[in-house]
DNA sequence: TTAGGTTCTTGTCATTTGGCAAGTGTTCCT
DNA sequence: AGGAACACTTGCCAAATGACAAGAACCTAA
């Protein structure tokens, strides 16, 4: 299926009140940049300042390192989604994090200064924007909450049924360091779900 | 200190590449409602839609229940906050969070339409309401963070360091869901960490 | 003052999770 | 084919946390 498409469709589900026009869409895709990114490439590097990468299509990890050093994956993202650091894309300040490609993937590259320019001249742009800022903090408050109430049995139950797909490309060390487990203990929970059934 | 100036003072501070001016300021008192929220009293009931309380001054209390009927404080707000049900607010849809003042508390109430009308008319006005939006997704992702990659007792540690006074506001057992862990828990934490020093 | 309610603490024991090390299976490279 | 590297599993024991019940401290209202 053509981008073009895809894109047309995520904005008139996630702004129907606002639809954009043919032309509007024309404009917007002589704006921005598409970019395909392979298996294993990287769309933000730690150190570096964030971009905008409008996920359609495709599955990506983000990980950052604790204290100790190790490697803790912060982020799962099936497209649609808005791949991004917001406070190092936004406040134009260096990132903690590290986004890679897990699957080949498709979606637009989109600077700072192309989305002002497209914010501002044109309201239902601003309205889509505004509705995948929104969503993505629905996402983070929800992940947060999954972690106050739920044990990590539930937790890993949850994210397989929501993400079955996204689940079958991610390794089970990086589930478990996102579920806030070690890998020991995910691999008990899966035995343990397996003997249930 | 005039709520006003506390205004003032936090749009420079939150989009200080887009200065309002004093003529723009008025404009926006002129819209929006300076409401006090006493102790106890409720910005947010389950099952409504939530409106857009924009907290300068004081500290407030969200909550909802689980699965078993348990309370589960969701968030805790220090002005100034942006305080709201994002997915509610800007969805239309009844919110399954409480929210209530634990201490007297000044700001403005927004509803939607009011946001709307000066994010149309004023680019100063969106670009600060831009920023607020990404400061509450940094929130949310920073304690989702928390969770995945600290213990309980370096989880209590960090909140009472950021939030030193809102801490004093609150009871340990709601503190105590909102890290996720159980009052017995948190108080024997807290034990320990009194017997270190 | 007393009685009742609420909050927080503590003790005991069960369950969950972590840390470490060994073992199995797979992939990849030469 | 051989070997190294990696991913996942498993066993053993220690540490963290939960569940339940009792007690202490405090507030409130009759």
């Amino acid at each position: 299926m053509e981008l073009k498409l895809i894109l047309a469709g995520l904005m008139k589900k996630m702004s129907p009140q606002m639809p954009v026009t043919d032309e509007q869409l024309q404009r917007i895709l002589e704006v921005i940049d598409e970019v395909p990114v392979t298996k294993g490439e990287f769309v933000l590097r730690q150190g570096k300042v964030s971009n905008y990468y409008l996920l359609l299509n495709g599955y990506m990890r983000g990980y950052t390192f604790d204290e100790q050093g190790n490697e803790v994956t912060t982020n799962f993202f099936a497209g649609p989604r808005a791949v991004l650091d917001a406070a190092s894309f936004f406040g134009r300040l260096p990132s903690a994090e590290n986004i890679v490609a897990i699957s080949d993937c498709r979606g637009y590259l989109l600077t700072l200064e192309q989305l002002n320019k497209l914010f501002h001249e044109m309201p239902e742009f601003r309205e889509f924007g505004r509705a995948i800022l929104v969503r993505e903090l629905v996402i983070a408050q929800e992940q947060k909450l999954a972690h106050i109430n739920l044990s990590a049995e539930d937790r890993y139950k949850q994210l397989v049924e929501r993400d079955t797909e996204l689940m079958q490309h991610a390794q089970l060390r990086h589930i478990a360091s996102f579920l806030g487990v070690t890998d020991t203990s995910l691999s008990r929970i899966r035995r343990e779900l397996a003997n249930k059934k």
